[in-house]
RNA sequence: GCCCUGAUGGCGGAAUCGGUAGACGCGUCGGACUUAAAAUCCGGUUGGAGUUAAAUCCAGUGCCAGUUCAAGUCUGGCUCAGGGCACCA
């Protein structure tokens, strides 16, 4: 063994024994358990960065750790490769995204190798390849047939930098995930996801998910947004095209409190319930706000503002008559797009009401000053008064109640509503896969026959256009015929959101080379659900929302068999740098390729599950490196310099000196520490700080020879053999070196995870803790096997303790077997 | 405004059930080896008081209360930071 540690060399020589014998292929049939250990698969950008190099260390450390725990691990890795960054390096450049993808693919492949992932390279699933996106145009059709697919005229989210729609999920503060371009909204005719038919079961299935943080599944619970409320249709008096206005309130108590109604400036009926007098004001208030951004839209500092219309609407509860109003705090997409105005019970429409000088009307008392909301609305709970035979009925009872009276009056019903909107999968874009559908004069839209998938992106466009979709240039696919009547028909370009393709990939996994279906049933049924997923909290809402629907929508489909994807979430931390988030723009990057080829992958891996927590943000320091490559090569050293006396096939005698049994008892603490740190939440920063005190235990008993007998060699050669194991999932390639060099057979990373013996994994005396009114006074080393009585001997006799005790009443003395003694003294 | 998460030395962080606060590392200080440096090895490192040095004592886990023999850990009330949602009726 040679005396230096030169990770550079041993690394790409372990890669390619690795490769060639195919250590980490996954078989089907197995005997053991199954366990899948999945990453977020990345967009291939070009190069990795940090935050990959720490999510795929994460996972793979868990899927070598599981296989050599006797599981069948499932650990493979894909290519989320269709998008806008290869379209518009293709325009910028005029090539096809389709190469610049390939190349950056080979070399993020090349990387994740040097990384030394156990990847079952054989499954690989690139989603922009046609045997990939066949099945994602095949699911849109099942979808489609179900009808959970469907196209409508609709206000859609539109990026102009992009120079396509977005979903709602894919605009953060009213601008662009992507390119951060301010959203502005179109009236556009668009595909769309159902993904509202699930959002009840969406939500009631978070609870399911105990291996998910709380912050995820309340996110996805805030998204989806229920509310329990009541719909109530007020009659109009005054139009005679429209009889009635519905709204929804999650109030129904404070109905008796209406002074006037809103409805949206985009309301559909909004023309015919404007009187010709009002009309001019209310045209211009409603130009007015198309022009404005959904930012200023939104805003809640502005201060409110609308117009009347003209028409009245009467409260079936009272008789009472209360104008209409537009105004722009009315949303059209959400209830109804009308709302009931209760300005003494709701802040927005007290400002409203204070502004344009409308009445209001107390119908909550307020338990702390009765009958004021001269100054704000009082929005809590309380006692109904002015509320007809509802009065002194408390308003939580009132909400059912009243609702009950309109539901038997016919003029309402209970209502539970979503803020979850069906979810926009089209794309005006080239590179993404085409939604297999064609439109014919004469029979309308109909999908591509299974047969004919896929619906190739076609090669002859040109990407130096503007303002519309590359492909919108290639005449061999737009021009096509009609699947039902042979008839001339024109082929639907816009692609799917990248987005859907990242939905059903880790299902694909399963069965990657079918090429008959996306997957079997059997085989999805039997690797599904993904045991541990890993990737980064960005896609708490966006990824993870849309590969629940889609695992409900496809077991409903008869697909498969399960009902959520993954078991159990492990959301990690960003990769900081100086305290701030590793960007280009800001210059703080550090290029994974440079530690490969300083230090080494082994050095890089350890490093970046030292210093914190998984799911903490972890902040990159250089010098952190360093003293992970001192640690690796100070690992090398005991191993090298000692290597004459360590050999893999040895057993350690039944009784031993005490020095040694000593040392026998820190390698078991350090099995069962470490085995318990993964196993709890993946803590692999103190997995790491136990191998470190492991090796410095070592070193200390070494220290402490001039020579070593037979009996020393056993035990050196047992610590050191299981400090190995211990380490390998972490180092993977140093320790499958010295593995060999001591005359280990076959890969490291096949062995047994080493066990412990639970009574060698303690010290062998205990140290007794002496405390005097809780506080510390006294430490002595004890036989573990002492009674109570004899502990609380042994306490009040030390003579510190009876210095400290002389003259006091001792009140009480408390025993805590193993551990301490605590006289309380007055 | 609502929701989630968090707050422990100079720094990252550790601390099964409430039971020795600060494991392990980084940094730093001192020492050994060396002609010298690097590398390596050994030792100190929460603050304050105390001592030639030690012993020792006091305070201490964001703040204020509480429960308990005992609180970083449990309860109540705050403060601050990070993240999510937000005119959603």
């Amino acid at each position: 063994m040679k005396s230096s540690y030169f990770p550079q060399e041993i690394e790409k020589k372990w890669q390619k024994i690795w490769e060639d014998e195919k250590v980490f292929k996954t078989p089907d049939e197995s005997d053991k358990p199954k366990y899948y250990a999945l990453s977020m698969f990345p967009y291939p950008s070009g190069k990795l960065h940090m935050g990959h190099v720490r999510n795929y260390t994460i996972t793979d450390v868990i899927a070598r750790f599981k296989k050599m725990n006797g599981y069948n691990v499932l650990h493979p890795m894909g290519w989320d490769s269709f998008g806008l960054p290869a379209e518009n390096a293709a325009m910028k450049h005029g090539a096809n995204p389709g190469v610049w993808t390939d190349e950056n693919i080979a070399y993020m492949t090349k990387q994740l190798k040097m990384l030394g992932l156990s990847y079952d390279w054989d499954r690989e699933v690139t989603t922009c390849k046609p045997d990939y996106y066949k099945w994602t145009q095949w699911l849109f059709l099942q979808l489609y047939k179900k009808g959970l697919a469907y196209k409508k005229e609709a206000a859609v989210n539109w990026c102009e930098e992009c120079g396509t729609v977005l979903a709602n999920e894919q605009v953060i503060d009213g601008k662009c995930w992507r390119c951060d371009h301010v959203v502005e909204k179109k009236y556009l005719s668009q595909w769309f996801l159902k993904i509202t038919d699930y959002a009840e079961v969406l939500l009631e299935d978070l609870d399911k998910l105990t291996g998910w943080g709380d912050n995820v599944k309340t996110m996805q619970a805030n998204w989806i947004g229920k509310s329990e409320g009541a719909i109530f249709r007020f009659p109009v008096i005054d139009c005679d095209e429209v009889k009635e206005i519905p709204v929804y309130t999650t109030r129904p108590d404070t109905v008796h409190g209406i002074t006037y109604l809103v409805v949206a400036p985009e309301y559909k009926d909004i023309e015919k319930l404007t009187t010709p007098e009002n009309k001019e004001a209310v045209e211009a208030y409603r130009a007015n706000a198309r022009k404005m951004t959904e930012i200023e839209r939104l805003s809640t500092e502005r201060i409110k503002t609308g117009v009347p219309l003209g028409t009245h609407c009467k409260n079936p509860f009272t008789g009472e008559i209360f104008p209409l109003w537009t105004a722009d705090y009315a949303l059209a997409e959400y209830g109804t797009g009308a709302v009931m105005a209760v300005p003494t019970h709701d802040e927005r429409d007290f400002d409203f009401a204070k502004k344009y000088n409308l009445p209001m009307k107390v119908v909550i008392q307020n338990p702390e000053n009765p009958s004021d909301c001269k100054n704000e609305a009082y929005v809590d709970e309380g006692v109904l008064i002015n509320s007809n035979e509802f009065n002194g009925m408390k308003n939580t009872e009132a909400k059912k109640a009243i609702t009950q009276k309109a539901v038997d009056g016919g003029f309402g019903e209970f209502k539970t509503q979503y803020r979850l909107r069906d979810w926009l999968v089209s794309r005006q874009r080239y590179w993404g896969a085409p939604i297999p559908v064609v439109y014919c004069e004469k029979c309308g839209i109909q999908p591509v026959p299974e047969d004919q998938l896929p619906v190739m992106l076609p090669e002859d466009v040109d990407f130096s256009v503007v303002g519309k979709s590359p492909i919108t240039t290639s005449k061999t696919f737009t021009e096509t015929t009609c699947p039902i009547c042979g008839g001339k028909a024109r082929r639907e370009t816009d692609t799917m959101d990248t987005f859907v393709c990242s939905s059903w990939y880790y299902l694909r996994y399963s069965d990657a080379k079918n090429d008959k279906l996306p997957f079997s049933k059997d085989k999805v049924n039997h690797w599904l659900p993904v045991d541990q997923y890993v990737g980064g909290i960005e896609h708490a809402i966006l990824h993870l929302l849309y590969s629940r629907f889609f695992t409900k929508a496809l077991r409903d489909l008869g697909l498969l068999d399960f009902d959520e994807p993954f078991k159990n979430l492990l959301t990690q931390g960003m990769v900081l740098k100086d305290g701030s988030k590793m960007s280009k723009s800001k210059g703080n990057t550090v290029d994974p390729d440079e530690i490969f080829q300083n230090y080494g992958a082994d050095t890089a891996r350890l490093f970046i599950l030292s210093d914190s927590p998984p799911a903490r943000d972890f902040d990159w320091s250089d010098a952190g490196v360093e003293g992970c490559y001192k640690f690796l090569n100070r690992v090398w050293r005991l191993i090298a310099s000692n290597a004459e006396n360590i050999s893999v096939n040895v057993s350690v005698p039944a009784s031993l000196k005490k020095e040694n049994d000593d040392l026998i008892r820190l390698v078991h603490i350090a099995i069962k520490g470490i085995t318990n740190d993964i196993s709890n939440d993946f803590q692999f920063n103190t997995v790491i700080s136990k191998y470190r005190e492991l090796v410095n235990s070592i070193y200390d008993w070494l220290g402490k020879k001039s020579s070593l007998d037979n009996e020393d060699k056993a035990v050196l050669s047992f610590a050191v053999i299981t400090l190995l194991k211990l380490m390998s999932p972490v180092a993977v390639h140093l320790t499958e070196e010295a593995w060999h060099e001591l005359g280990g057979e076959g890969s490291i990373h096949s062995q047994k995870w080493c066990e412990w013996d639970e009574n060698l994994a303690k010290a062998s005396s205990i140290t007794l803790v002496v405390q005097i009114n809780g506080k510390l006074k006294d430490k002595i080393d004890v036989d573990e096997a002492l009674s109570q009585d004899v502990l609380k001997e042994i306490a009040l006799n030390s003579p510190k303790i009876k210095e400290l005790t002389d003259g006091k009443t001792i009140v009480k003395v408390i025993v805590v077997p193993k551990k301490l003694v605590n006289i309380v003294v007055k």
